[in-house]
DNA sequence: GTCTATACACTGATAGAC
DNA sequence: GTCTATCAGTGTATAGAC
């Protein structure tokens, strides 16, 4: 029974996904994973013997669905204006697919940071690739040429992804703040997005 | 016995704001918090009965250290550039004072989005002011002038909100990933971040 | 592989003495 | 107000039948 093995561990990975990214690793219960998964409790442990070691593959997966691909947009041979029009343009498809990602992650990281040592070993190596000072390095160079106006890559990066990240992450207090709970002027929001982080982040940086 | 009463309830919410900021809602524990304000697990219900009314008092003191006083600045009669620079400046030493918090509301606002009905109520209602569209009207003013690049009071808020927070929030992946766990290089990063902020967002938004 | 039943530990909350 | 003792409920995890 290979193909019901097969169904059944997916099942129970998708399950886990929504319950774990929902209530969060303290607040996730087996038994809703259970439920949700549409099997018995027992079942659950029968494949993955912990709750610990369950979240363990689901943190995982979502570290994994966000940094490897989008982020070697770094590393490609494309100017500077285009890595962030290409880059902004990625990373906001995948959040729109994956909402609740980047706050799962965020979140249970903060709760406990040796997680990312785990992230590490399993995913791809950033710091050794040296990605970030290659960036940087194009950065800097577009700097003297004077085609953008001193910046450097780390602030920029961050400015990026937190403009990318934080109207999702904060959509509780961004739709409930700015919009007065209004769900059809947040989505317009979240639709010109893109475009707008784009023109704000080029904007910023262009030299006259 | 006042004296001693106040400062068992100062001990207590001190003791549950650290540890439910730590911890979350579903992850604190309440004997943690009594051990942590060296009370007894029974002491702790004779002054909030439930958990529950526990984690409303401190969640709601979080978010009324945030958004009443702050937030104000941008109703006063200064321009639009110092706004941008005191309400960074104001809203960044806050973060530094109080570093869990934004992250902690937010996550536990996505958890429990029906927080925010409870949250209204007992701290100035921002939307009835109409402190957004003021700022807007003032903002579109000096579009209209030539002072600003068009742009629209919603983004610019959102941006440099997410500016400010995300590196804080996001600590353990900027640290990590940025950085390579350089607690140095984060904490110096950290302590340019309010001029850079301000140079990012007027640099953008600034007419040639 | 999948189920039912159950063990065992922990947690929030209360009772009652001082 | 503050403590000790304790209960009822819930949670993870396992045993054992099929």
């Amino acid at each position: 029974m290979v193909d019901n093995q097969e169904k059944t561990e997916e099942k129970i990975l998708k399950a886990a996904e929504e319950v774990f990214q929902k209530k969060g690793m303290t607040g996730a219960r087996m038994q809703e994973i259970a439920d949700t998964a549409g099997i018995n409790k027992a079942l659950l442990h029968y494949y993955y013997r912990t709750k610990d070691k369950l979240f363990e593959k689901v943190i995982n997966m979502a570290f994994s669905k966000f940094f490897p691909r989008v982020i070697n947009i770094m590393g490609s041979g494309i100017s500077v204006f285009e890595k962030i029009e290409v880059f902004v343009s990625n990373y906001l498809d995948l959040i729109a697919k994956h909402p609740f990602i980047p706050g799962f992650v965020i979140n249970e990281l903060n709760r406990n940071p040796q997680i990312l040592i785990s992230l590490f070993e399993k995913n791809i190596r950033l710091k050794e690739e040296g990605l970030i000072d290659k960036f940087n390095i194009q950065l800097q160079e577009e700097v003297e040429q004077g085609i953008i106006k001193p910046i450097d890559a780390r602030n920029l990066m961050v400015n990026i992804v937190g403009l990318c990240i934080f109207p999702i992450v904060a959509k509780p207090i961004v739709q409930g703040v700015i919009f007065g709970n209004d769900k059809k002027q947040y989505n317009d929001f979240l639709k010109q997005r893109k475009e707008h982080v784009i023109d704000f982040v080029i904007s910023s940086i262009k030299m006259d």
